[in-house]
DNA sequence: CTCCAATGTCATTTATATATGACTAATACT
DNA sequence: AGTATTAGTCATATATAAATGACATTGGAG
């Protein structure tokens, strides 16, 4: 899971404008949000860049390796 | 650029090696650190969990704004 | 120097991220 | 009630990440 829904919601962003401030389509966001699949590096520094975070803030999670 | 190489050097891992730690091809690993082109996030994860590291530190350079 | 491991690179193929258009289901607002 | 906006989802098409096999080059060790 990553943390985009959130931060979006913070700036209060539709999913329409945050796919416009990045430049590319809605639905790209939606299937991230939803962890439908597996967004390149590029896009998610896009991501956060626009809202105002980092990597580790939006994708990750300190796992136990077990 | 990303600091993938620095890692993998401070890990004393080969190409070859860190991507059988990783479970994709040698050229992957050769054309990432080059910049050739963009991973996944979840290749982006696995290199900062096999490297001992975080996304920020290989990936996120912080852009200062002057 | 030779030998060999590590790296860079190329061409081809396969898997999948992303785009596009459409449709439905909520949610919000009058 | 309605309408508009937002969000979830589907099917199809395209761009590109990643796999594979090969070959050339570099760098280090003997």
């Amino acid at each position: 899971m990553n943390h985009i829904k959130e931060y979006r919601k913070a700036k209060k962003m539709s999913q329409y404008e945050l796919s416009q401030a990045i430049g590319v389509a809605r639905q790209t966001i939606n299937l991230i949000e939803n962890d439908k699949y597996n967004p390149s590096l590029s896009l998610c520094l896009k991501l956060a860049h626009v809202l105002g975070t980092d990597l580790n803030a939006l994708f990750w999670e300190e796992d136990n390796e077990d």
